[in-house]
DNA sequence: CCACTTCTGTACGGTGCCGTACAGAAACGG
DNA sequence: CCGTTTCTGTACGGCACCGTACAGAAGTGG
């Protein structure tokens, strides 16, 4: 049994790379082999064609955030708000993030093209939205309460990295700071949370 | 001189449409040629190659969307909040926008991989976003306050294109319609404003 | 109806990628 | 080391598209 050079494995972070990059269609099995310093031969052994390798990316991207992502915040602890805090924190601005937000922008706008994308993106966001309800649950009773703040939340999360917001003299992160701690009943300033103030 | 039997025009629009439909690697010459019922044979009397049609393209969108909505809405009238809620009315839910919608996410993301793109979208978004502030700042003193509203408002109405929100019971119009009210003062329900409720 | 301009069909060479086939290199396991 | 298994390079035919060239059809002004 000889170790494969190339696993399986990199044949799809490669083409979740390129996806990442430049779309679906720039996932060309003869380019990743280039990118992987190899030729397209070992490809076939694993994959049937293009059409399998891109499910299993699918496959591999759809784990990794919804267990991921989930795990990560509700092995933090903390009441709901400070794991609201934890999640726009860790989904926010830091460098580690933006290649997997590259990905996930790129899934998003492929799944308006096919069903099979659609779906699987509507699993996950299903599965996001249904544990942040969980989250408002917890200090927020009304149920139309929860849900706009849901929205608003995600809206907003989902928005920074698609629209190049310019509020002028403040920074995008201080405009996103003001959105949390007022779906978090927390006053605007440093300090830390408060009393409740206004919804 | 003879009329042109595929002028200028229809090329571009027809790009645009492939865009929509597919992204910017959809939009292949002999493809759109074929989707008009000719060969590209008059293509290059246009256009120096394919590059140029997408520049044409974009130049065409951003005219669009820039003149076309503000415009429309300035003409309604109405105090600030009547536009407000015209604004959310025209760009939310009727398929009549659903094309236009597509065309300008296909261009969104596609702006993430070319900064040309995302030059021209700077532009577009700055636009809008100024001109919801000026809205805004008709009822609302805080620039804080404008700021986050401004946000909120884009955000959502932007994910809802992306995200598909399942709200259990409810619609996501409804939910919609309970953010509008919240950034407008407007008490939720269904009869017209009353006076501030909670911002 | 004729000259003239403008547009369109056709044909061509070139490029990049797909998927297949297969021989030989590379890594073990004994 | 040597056989075996597994992976990789190479070569091939095929397809879709690009951009060019040019002859001739389709309109228009006189």
């Amino acid at each position: 049994m000889a170790t494969a050079r190339t696993p399986r494995a990199a044949w799809i972070d490669a083409g979740l790379r390129a996806l990442a990059a430049g779309g679906p269609d720039a996932v060309r099995i003869e380019v990743l082999a280039r990118s992987l310093g190899v030729t397209k031969g070992g490809f076939y052994g694993y994959f049937t064609d293009r059409r399998a390798l891109l499910e299993e990316m699918l496959d591999a991207w759809e784990r990794d955030v919804t267990d991921a992502i989930i795990e990560s915040v509700r092995a933090e602890g903390g009441d709901a708000r400070a794991r609201l805090r934890h999640l726009f924190r860790i989904a926010g601005s830091p460098e580690g993030v933006t290649a997997e937000m590259s990905t996930e922008l790129a899934i998003r706008e492929w799944s308006r093209r096919d069903p099979d994308v659609a779906h699987r993106l509507r699993r996950v966001d299903r599965r996001r939205m249904d544990y942040l309800r969980e989250l408002f649950r917890e200090f927020c009773r009304d149920e139309d309460e929860v849900e706009i703040r849901c929205t608003i939340v995600t809206s907003v999360w989902m928005a920074a990295h698609f629209i190049a917001f310019d509020h002028g003299e403040r920074t995008h992160d201080e405009i996103e700071d003001l959105v949390l701690r007022r779906v978090l009943d927390e006053p605007p300033g440093d300090g830390d949370p408060g009393g409740a103030a206004r919804p």
